[in-house]
DNA sequence: AATTAGTAGTTGCGTTTGCAACGAAGAACG
DNA sequence: CGTTCTTCGTTGCAAACGCAACTACTAATT
């Protein structure tokens, strides 16, 4: 059989996975007690919060790729330890907006060069065009798989 | 606050998290009923033994980037529905390899197109070369990552 | 205005996950 | 040999996950 017939697989859909997954540990791992309580959902939604605060809940679904009630959830939880708040849409009172308490911001100070330094280790050594043409791919892909995603709901 | 400072984070750490998940339930909903049944993690082992038959226990743990345990119930759910099979080595008896059945075997003829057709689709219009540098970028993130990862156990 | 359809968020349920503690098998040392 | 150390796999447990059913609210149609 031959590896060719993998090649594509392996390396894309499968290695975004495991190199996702391994990045989120290694932040978790250097973060260590700073980031007590916090998984990587936690991170993935702060990451999102400290780029732009407010967002809506629906938001957040979309951009961390997971189910709402696992968002839901995972608000409880940083709402539970004072992250942040949730407070309903004046306009539209389905809508919940999320906003980052003042904990919330101080969080981004302490865990934020954590995760610069796992990623900027990770890529030392890699030319910062190949990493803008890593990126470029992976937003396509991206892009593509978020649309056909939400045509098959 | 400046946008460039998550550029990295939000473009590596998450881009592949999020692209490795979406692309996995991308493959699941082609696929459909040829999976009843069979999760990411189960797809992930899937592909290595397709890729090379007999493995041990331990490699898929190394290579699918998930927990022992994890691994273990995965293996017990293919055992049970007769996809694999366990046999101790013969050698080490510590070392379980893990063998396809016919039926697991034919599988990979079900299943492989449904994952090929996905990741094609979703790569249209990019040029080879560049999915070759994303591929080149994201194996060396991975090989670091999972040696800083063992160091650190 | 009333009915219908659609969207945002919550909750219950069963499964999957990672962690940690454990047992079994081999390796290294005296 | 016997003891100690390491490695591979299993299991208990609590947390996280995806799915589906539900409520609350808004928009569209009549």
């Amino acid at each position: 059989m031959s590896d060719n017939q993998f090649n594509p697989l392996e390396s894309l859909a499968f290695l975004t996975n495991r190199v996702g997954r391994l990045l989120s540990s290694d932040i978790r791992r250097r973060a260590g007690d700073d980031v007590e309580g916090l998984y990587s959902t936690h991170i993935g939604v702060l990451v999102d919060l400290w780029k732009q605060d407010g967002l809506r809940q629906q938001d957040l679904v979309t951009s961390v790729v997971k189910d709402k009630g696992t968002i839901a959830r995972a608000l409880d939880n940083l709402e539970k330890n004072g992250i942040v708040v949730r407070l309903a849409d004046a306009r539209d009172r389905r809508n919940k907006r999320i906003y980052l308490t003042p904990k919330g911001k101080t969080l981004k100070d302490t865990m934020l060069p954590h995760a610069l330094a796992s990623v900027n280790e990770v890529l030392e050594g890699i030319s910062e065009e190949e990493v803008a043409i890593c990126k470029k791919v992976l937003r396509r892909m991206y892009k593509r798989l978020s649309h056909s995603r939400q045509e098959h709901l």
